[in-house]
DNA sequence: ATTATATTTAGCATTTATGCTAAATAAATG
DNA sequence: CATTTATTTAGCATAAATGCTAAATATAAT
């Protein structure tokens, strides 16, 4: 699988490569705006949903969710809980602005301009 | 031109629209790696460069730079100024931290998480 | 066991994004 | 004015993302 080929690297990625990563994935996942919406969803929901009460929420079909949700999980975004036959999808709020302030920090030196 | 269709508006739109607007823009314009690229790039120079010298520090054509550029501006994360024959682009880092806080302070409240 | 429920995976069609080359524009210079 | 320099616009080819339907999987219920 892909964690095999992720596993196989000859050294662990330093700090400032796994940021670089994290920007890719985090602003890709939240370049859609059903990604975006689920996140807000969740939140108004307490932070927790299945994957059928997400689904019930949109207009798009349930494989097209279904991949939103894995490109959000992909991010770190959310994380996925089996119960039974149901998936529980939670909210990782802080993930999200720890991420998006690392960002933000490297710009935030800067006073030039209007 | 495009103007035209969006100032046709019956009413303007309200603030919690524009910010729906901002986040599309801004997360979309985030999400290729040459446009934080050029932002970072631009951070590292005080914040202001010419057309010319920011795709001398990228492989891609100009051609391409310069749509990645007019997608940074159309997202309100650099402006330009013409002087003469040269495009100066200017970083509007404030304006980043902004959109992003704003996404940010809708999760803020959350403390269900591990 | 059989059926129903919850959800994902496969595979394909369509749209959107990206990247290029060639041509156009517009200011500066000889 | 002709030429060079800085940059954009047009138009097309390719890659990537999105969305769908059908099929598969896996757990729960009868």
């Amino acid at each position: 699988m892909l964690n095999i080929i992720m596993l196989n690297r000859p050294f662990p990625k330093s700090r400032a490569e796994t940021e670089l990563d994290d920007f890719e994935l985090v602003f890709s996942a939240l370049s859609h705006e059903d990604r975006r919406r689920i996140l807000v969803v969740l939140l108004g929901r307490g932070g927790q949903m299945t994957a059928g009460e997400i689904v019930q929420r949109f207009t798009s079909s349930w494989p097209t969710m279904t991949r939103h949700l894995h490109i959000l999980e992909h991010a770190g975004l959310i994380v996925v809980e089996k119960r039974g036959r149901e998936r529980h999808y939670i909210l990782q709020a802080k993930r999200m602005s720890k991420v998006l302030q690392s960002w933000n920090q490297y710009f935030s030196e800067v006073e030039n301009e209007s």
